[in-house]
DNA sequence: GCGACAG
DNA sequence: ATCTTGTCGC
């Protein structure tokens, strides 16, 4: 089972949000990478009408056949309201509960936005990897930070930079489509999540980890 | 004052 | 995130 490290209490400021991330950023591991990936689990939230219901989904696939060999759905209300460098408060804490349900251990986080790209290099991929000790990486949909756009064919990728740092990837993981944002969460490379980011998404612009979660998500 | 701003 | 029209491609 998953545990969950207890690393800080959940905030109710901004202020205490920000000091947490500060205090947490040293502990994050950009080395290294799982020896083998076997299973993936994709992470995503998604809001409903009263944008304070919100329902965490996670589900694990096999990266060799992307079938889904295991899930879990939490149901909660935000506690947090959404500020943009501050995500993770309001999405871990279903997230973080969604994964102590898991009766697979995944090898890997593949979450739903980012990891060192972020203003303070603690995005939410970089939280979760950190308060479960599993390795993660982040794949956002949008970027924090400035990029040159990479060339046409699928697999071609730019730096991400932010506030003078190389804190990701622009990766086109389908030729001809906008790219994914790619950076490291904890105990993972950047170009080893480049790498399994483009198993993950044979077909469309998404890993099929966050797409099974979107879809599971919006169900439950 | 103006633009930027993960989901 | 969610809303919404038009266009392209399989």
């Amino acid at each position: 089972m998953i545990e969950v490290r207890d690393l800080h209490d959940w905030p109710t400021t901004e202020a205490e949000a920000v000091a947490i991330q500060e205090r947490l950023r040293p502990l994050v591991r950009t080395d290294g990478e799982p020896a083998e990936v076997r299973t993936a689990a994709g992470l995503d939230v998604d809001y409903r009408e009263s944008s304070d219901e919100i329902v965490a989904a996670v589900t694990v696939l096999d990266v060799e056949t992307l079938s889904v060999v295991d899930s879990a759905v939490v149901r909660d209300r935000a506690r947090f309201p959404y500020v943009s460098g501050l995500f993770a408060f309001r999405e871990a804490p279903p997230l973080l509960a969604a994964l102590q349900r898991l009766s697979v251990e995944p090898d890997v986080l593949v979450c739903d936005g980012q990891g060192l790209a972020h203003p303070r290099r603690f995005g939410l991929a970089c939280h979760l990897g950190l308060l479960t000790d599993l390795p993660s990486i982040g794949v956002g949909k949008t970027p924090l930070g400035h990029f040159d756009q990479p060339a046409e064919p699928r697999g071609s990728w730019t730096p991400l930079h932010l506030n003078g740092e190389e804190v990701g990837r622009a990766l086109r993981t389908r030729t001809g489509v906008k790219p994914v944002f790619v950076s490291p969460g904890h105990r993972h490379t950047l170009s080893a999540a480049c790498d399994l980011v483009l198993r993950l998404t044979p077909t469309y612009r998404l890993p099929e980890t966050t797409r099974a979660a979107d879809r599971l998500g919006r169900e439950g």
